[in-house]
DNA sequence: ATTTAACGATAGTATTACTATTATATTTGT
DNA sequence: ACAAATATAATAGTAATACTATCGTTAAAT
């Protein structure tokens, strides 16, 4: 099931780009080490000219495909969230029982990225811690309203979306399924991050998952 | 009861900036100024120069108060956290029924702040929007793990330490109490900033918010 | 009256976040 | 096979950012 994304592209909004990556292997190379990179040194500390010293090319390229640094992350955001959506689809798509599947949703959308796929130039490992410390970044700006309405986060509206209409199935007299579905997503980033920095504050470690704690929180407010 | 703070004062860890700017009026007008223009321009565009055209001083004399406007944006946050803690404590203090006075705690970290206090240069009112717009950056950095040694999070711990005891108060068995506590404050915020620039994923709008949310959220997951 | 602290003004630096131009290499269409 | 189009590299340049350092003036404290 899992080779479909050897036939299937993930679709990343078109304007956040100017030239799409994976049209070329500068592009690859590009998303490839940005990523690598960016986990290295923390989004405010990544520079254009840094990421072309490290692929072998120059910053000026690197400029035809990506405006800015700012949309590079969007791009690499919208990259995940629509592996996610897939992985999200596979496995629940066989899930006849609506209480299960939303279960299995759940658990899809908080556990730890921790193998890479290997299908592609992009490391989906390294490409989740990103996530977790920087996605956030991708929206908290002046910009949100025009970009929004650019299409710029229609992915990510797009999974949450799909894990809301999973509450609904369990539960439609519930009248938050979209709040819900939305802090189990951020929030399930944000106990990881509290995991690692801010242990005291969280009761998540390796045994207790945040994906325990939002299933938890899930069935108790649905039945 | 509210005019403690006008014999209390705020306490902000002194790691986080060179000089106290509570202690002179130039200070104060850096403090009150970047609280406008963060939330004019945003914390992306925010620079000490532009700070300085503004209050009609220099560059220079605001870096005598803090090294970066990272850490004043550090300090803007920890000065909320802890303003919040005080409604917290205050409008808390006198119930006695645990289940009400933890219902109220969340009323208080989940609500909108539309009321200056009028007690000091601080507009609690427009500090409230940074904080759901940029506080997330203060500690989504890669010095994060030194800063928090530093105890530059120390008020915002304690805060979520302390609704997380009043759980325990109303549940001692429920397994997850600071995991909730820090979804209940982070979700809050993150479900206004979705109420007003993605109102396609969240249930919150002006007449259902978000503290009904979670209030419902965590008496279905105590009980 | 003198030391000390605070502030403003000016200057300077390395880096960032780009844009523009040109030359060269590679791919593609005919 | 050749011309045309496209992609990339190299270089240069710019305005702004994020600071640091120095110095003179003013105001406050001893």
């Amino acid at each position: 099931m899992k080779d479909l994304l050897a036939v299937l592209k993930i679709a990343v909004p078109d304007k956040i780009f100017i030239k799409d990556p994976e049209t070329s292997d500068l592009g690859k190379r590009i998303i490839e080490n940005s990523i690598i990179l960016i986990n290295e040194i923390g989004f405010e500390g990544f520079t254009f000219k840094k990421l072309g010293k490290k692929i072998g090319s120059n910053e000026s390229s690197i400029y035809r495909y990506f405006e800015s640094k700012h949309k590079l992350l969007q791009y690499l955001s919208s990259w995940y969230w629509a592996w996610l959506e897939y992985q999200l689809v596979i496995e629940t798509f066989s899930i006849s029982n609506s209480q299960e599947k939303l279960e299995k949703a759940i658990t899809v959308v908080t556990r730890i990225v921790k193998e890479d796929s290997n299908y592609s130039h992009i490391n989906e490992t390294i490409l989740y811690k990103i996530i977790v410390n920087e996605s956030s970044k991708s929206f908290l700006t002046k910009e949100v309203d025009l970009e929004n309405k650019e299409g710029y986060f229609e992915v990510y509206k797009r999974l949450i979306t799909r894990v809301s209409e999973m509450i609904e199935a369990v539960n439609n007299n519930y009248p938050f399924p979209l709040s819900l579905a939305s802090t189990i997503l951020e929030g399930g980033l944000h106990q990881h991050y509290l995991k690692d920095h801010f242990p005291s504050i969280t009761n998540c470690k390796s045994e207790k998952t945040p994906t325990e704690f939002f299933i938890q929180l899930t069935n108790n407010s649905l039945k």
